[in-house]
DNA sequence: GTTGAATATTCAAGTTAGTTGAATTAATAA
DNA sequence: TTATTAATTCAACTAACTTGAATATTCAAC
């Protein structure tokens, strides 16, 4: 299974240019909306005129509406415009070993539409029409022909690629070694799609509408099956050579520590996790399934739970420290499938080292935050996906 | 001091449009010279002719010559082209509290001239100087006309932005918290300039001419007064939100161990590093002074210094590890101001664990290998810094 | 040996999208 | 009431790329 199409350097000419200052400008519509033709083109560095164009097309093609006019001292008063919200709609869908979720989301990131459908296996044939039954229940009825498909995101467990001893084999989907998920969506869909981990789409929905709104670099600390992270740096999505970038939870923090399934010692998944969560609870006797239910005994004061907070603050602490000082971000954010509540015990119980490169004096965002976006993230993290390449610009073009 | 010009997101015109192609092309030649214009224009999307007038161009300014036609069976026999190594160079400038070093390097990145200048004391008007000194005795007499200079890449140690508590304060210039290093040098030099930290010039020197050529995404562990790593992801370097990015030396992984000067407990700098390499040897009092004492000393096989190696071979597994895990890179390069025996000799005491992302089985690349540049590293990553950004394309401006 | 297909390159005209500078509109400040 | 300021539009212009035809050179087939 290989997600990560490479992408390759490619020349510009007047049409590439079109497309790339389409998105620039919506780009700068979504982070200052309402605003007017001026602003961009001296954000943008085009000219009004540019602008001006490349507006009324947006306008025509339903992306952009006028939002009145405004006198802001002396001059004519600005005409501004901002996002369409219903212009647009993108299409999110997460596989899991054992169900789908799907998410209908619009411009502004607005869910529009959820729903749940089980998975009776994981063959592609299985996933592929459970895909489309989601495809007609989020769009048919809900989607006139003036809204514009923008494209689904799709979110599957990794890793990808063949891997030699899977870091994260239990999670990983069966029968699909040999598949080009990308191909096999866009044909089953109908629509262009992109395809991701669970961290990453969550990284970006809170990027699109959720505490990194405006962030260009940022880390998500994503509670899924094990731990992953996802990792938005000068606002591009960092996969790593093979896709697999952000395998946070097989990274040591105590050496000769507890015995991962990967087979190492001391992985951050085996502390910080919802595995580590199970395991302490089931210790104690308690079988925990969805997460409503660690939110039920977390209500209920559950000792055993508060310990496991306890025992994964510091692994945690840890890798906060180290993602602060890989990555040097804006903000960590946490979040995935774990009550709001336990997130947010946890980041109090945090003790963050005090050397770190993000421990400075003038800062700005909190170091580390619960992300906005609830535990459906990474269904929205998929279509959010597709927003976030329809208004940001990038030169480079796929393979 | 700060160094991390944001970038913007821009428009782009005829003229932007043309700068890119201009890189694409030089890119292309680069990587695959000698080539002719006909396979630049199926690689890089432009049509022949466009690729035609810009070579034409490209010859104009001496950064192309021509490298005679070659035939490819049918057909009129390709005229191929490839970079005009002297027709234009690049200074790099390596700051460290004791000393300068001086680098000129060509278009094809092969090193002309190096030197080292003694540094009484780090206040700006001092460090101003000496780089005009290095200017003087790399460019005078070396540099005809012809040669066009396209700038200077300044390696200094950060970190930078104001910290709070400093992670690496020991190796940080003092006199410079309210400067702006670029601006300083661009000034001083006449020239532009980009501004650095070691190991990330490290990495972009093994890019131009090292073992990472033709690597798009990669990182680079590297032994300076700490340990520091330098990351090129989808061939853009990676610097972090406030420019910081990669230090790894006060990453913990050994929580509870060796107090680090920074504070914590259990650095990666405090096991694997000269600072490390120091301590060990200073306790069997033996004094190091240079890279090449230690070198000596692993000539005459010196017991404390291959303890050392054993000694820090696991917590540098552990480094590679989670390097491997959060980056997903193609290769991790070793290198810096360590003896190349030290570095083959640590690699090869590598415990590298089994369940990293990286451990599959097809991959082609070593996941560790010694870097190719040396310990000059840094002043010629300086250079290559200024060489790779003339011939990598990105649309994005600075602000 | 001649002819035809294949391939690279060049020539000349055409197209696209952005730029420039003047004109228009509408607000505030004097 | 008038001058100034600022956003937007109009019309002409321009830069850089694309297209399609022409040319050059080689290999393969007859």
């Amino acid at each position: 299974m290989k997600i990560n199409n490479p992408r390759r350097i490619v020349g510009s000419n007047a049409e590439r240019t079109r497309l790339h200052n389409r998105q620039v400008v919506l780009g700068h519509v979504r982070e200052r909306q309402p605003v007017g033709r001026a602003e961009i083109a001296r954000i943008s560095g085009l000219s009004t005129q540019a602008v001006s164009n490349i507006i009324a097309e947006l306008e025509e093609d339903r992306l952009l509406i006028e939002a009145g006019r405004q006198s802001e001292g002396r001059g004519l008063p600005v005409l501004k415009y901002r996002l369409n919200a219903d212009g647009a709609v993108a299409l999110g869908i997460e596989v899991r070993p054992d169900a789908m979720f799907g998410a209908l989301v619009n411009l502004e990131g607005e869910t529009l539409f959820t729903t749940r459908e089980a998975l009776p296996d994981n063959a592609p044939s299985t996933v592929v029409s459970v895909a489309r039954r989601i495809r007609s229940s989020a769009l048919d009825g809900r989607c006139e022909k003036t809204q514009k498909i923008l494209g689904a995101g799709v979110v599957m467990p990794g890793p990808f690629g063949k891997v030699g001893i899977s870091g994260a084999g239990q999670s990983a989907l069966h029968g699909w070694e040999d598949s080009d998920p990308v191909a096999v969506f866009e044909d089953a869909l109908d629509m262009p799609v992109v395809v991701e981990n669970d961290a990453t789409a969550a990284a970006v929905a809170e990027r699109v509408r959720g505490v990194a709104t405006g962030l260009r670099t940022f880390c998500f600390l994503y509670f899924g099956a094990g731990l992953g992270l996802g990792v938005v740096a000068e606002g591009e999505v960092q996969r790593g050579a093979f896709g697999n970038a952000g395998e946070i939870g097989h990274v040591i923090v105590r050496p000769g520590g507890r015995i991962c399934a990967c087979g190492n010692h001391g992985c951050l998944e085996t502390y910080a996790s919802r595995i580590a969560a199970r395991a302490k609870l089931a210790g104690a006797g308690i079988e925990i399934g969805s997460a409503s239910d660690i939110e039920n005994l977390y209500r209920a004061g559950s000792g055993p739970l508060m310990e496991w907070i306890e025992e994964a603050a510091g692994p945690l602490s840890q890798a906060v420290g180290l993602i602060e000082n890989l990555f040097d971000p804006e903000t960590v954010i946490l979040g995935g499938a774990m009550p709001d509540a336990v997130l947010d015990h946890l980041i109090a119980a945090l003790d963050l080292p005090g050397g770190s490169v993000a421990a400075r004096a003038e800062r700005v965002t909190p170091r580390v935050q619960r992300g906005a976006c609830g535990r459906l993230t990474a269904a929205l993290g998929g279509a959010a996906l597709v927003i976030h390449d329809t208004v940001t610009p990038r030169i480079a073009a796929k393979t």
